[in-house]
DNA sequence: CCCTTGTTGATAATAAGTTCTCGTTTTCGA
DNA sequence: TCGAAAACGAGAACTTATTATCAACAAGGG
C-alpha cells in the first residue's frame, strides 16, 4: 500500500498553498525548501497519482507544459502575463458560451484562456 | 526570390478551402490529392512563410500540434470534439470577458475552446 | 534552351516534457 | 528491531512535433 514520505507531503503542500496553478518545475523548486535534494521524477510520479485520484487537477495551456492546481476550486479560467509567463486563475465565468455553440454539436465543457500583463508586470 | 510551385499552390489551396484549421499532417494528406508524394518537411516549410507573411495563422490547443487557418477570419473561437478530435471554428464570442479579470491586470487577448462532441459524431 | 539557385523529399537531428530503469534509501507492520 | 516492499534520485530513454541537412529537381530570367 501507499507509504507517507516527505517528498510527497511537500509537494501537497506547495499545490495546496499556491494561488495559482504549478509546472511540475515550480512544485519541484518550490518544495525543495522543505525536501532539499528532491527529485523531480519523484515530483512527476506524485503528481500523477495525484490527478489519478482526483485530489489535483490539471490544467493545460496552448504551448505550455502542463501545470496543476487543488481539485476542489470552483469552476474559473486562466490567465497567462505575457511578460513573467506565470498563470493565474481567473475567478468567475463570462457565461453565454453555450449560445455561440454551432447547431448540432453538444457541449460538454470549455476553457477560457486570457492573456495580457499581471499586476505585478504591468 | 520565391518561386511558384505545384507543393506551395496545393498547401494554400487546402488551408484557403477548409472550413476549419488544419494540422500540418492533415494539410499533407490533403495536398496529396494534387501533389502525389509531397513531403511533410515542405508542409512545415511553406506554413511558416505563410505565418510569418501573416497570410495564415497559427492555432494552438493545449496537447494538440499547431493547427493552420486563413487569416482573414473574423474573431472567432475554436470547438474540439472529443470523439474525432476535429477542431472547428466557431463564430462570435460571449463577451464579458473582460469584467472577469482581476483588479490591475491589463487584457490583451483571450481565447475560448469549447470541447463536447461536432455534429457528425452526435 | 541553359544555367543559376530556390525548392523539394527523405531522413537525421533537435527540443522539451514526461516516463522508465535501477540501485539505494526509507517506511512501517510484525 | 527486522525485513519486505514502497518510494526515492539520477540519469537514460522515450515521445511527438518541428527543423536542419543535403543531394536531386525544377522554375524562370537571360
Amino acid at each position: 500500500m501507499s507509504r507517507r514520505t516527505d517528498q510527497k507531503a511537500a509537494i501537497r503542500t506547495v499545490i495546496d498553498e499556491a494561488e495559482r496553478p504549478l509546472t511540475a518545475q515550480e512544485i519541484c523548486d518550490a518544495a525543495q525548501r522543505d525536501v532539499p535534494g528532491l527529485g523531480i521524477a519523484t515530483v512527476y510520479r506524485n503528481v500523477k497519482t495525484l490527478v489519478e485520484r482526483e485530489s489535483i487537477c490539471a490544467v493545460d495551456l496552448p504551448g505550455e507544459p502542463t501545470r496543476y492546481e487543488r481539485a476542489d476550486l470552483a469552476h474559473h479560467h486562466h490567465f497567462q502575463c505575457d511578460d513573467c509567463g506565470r498563470v493565474f486563475d481567473v475567478h468567475g465565468c463570462p457565461g453565454g458560451v453555450k449560445a455561440i455553440v454551432p447547431e448540432g454539436f453538444e457541449l460538454r465543457a470549455h476553457e477560457i484562456v486570457m492573456y495580457g500583463r499581471c499586476d505585478a508586470c504591468a
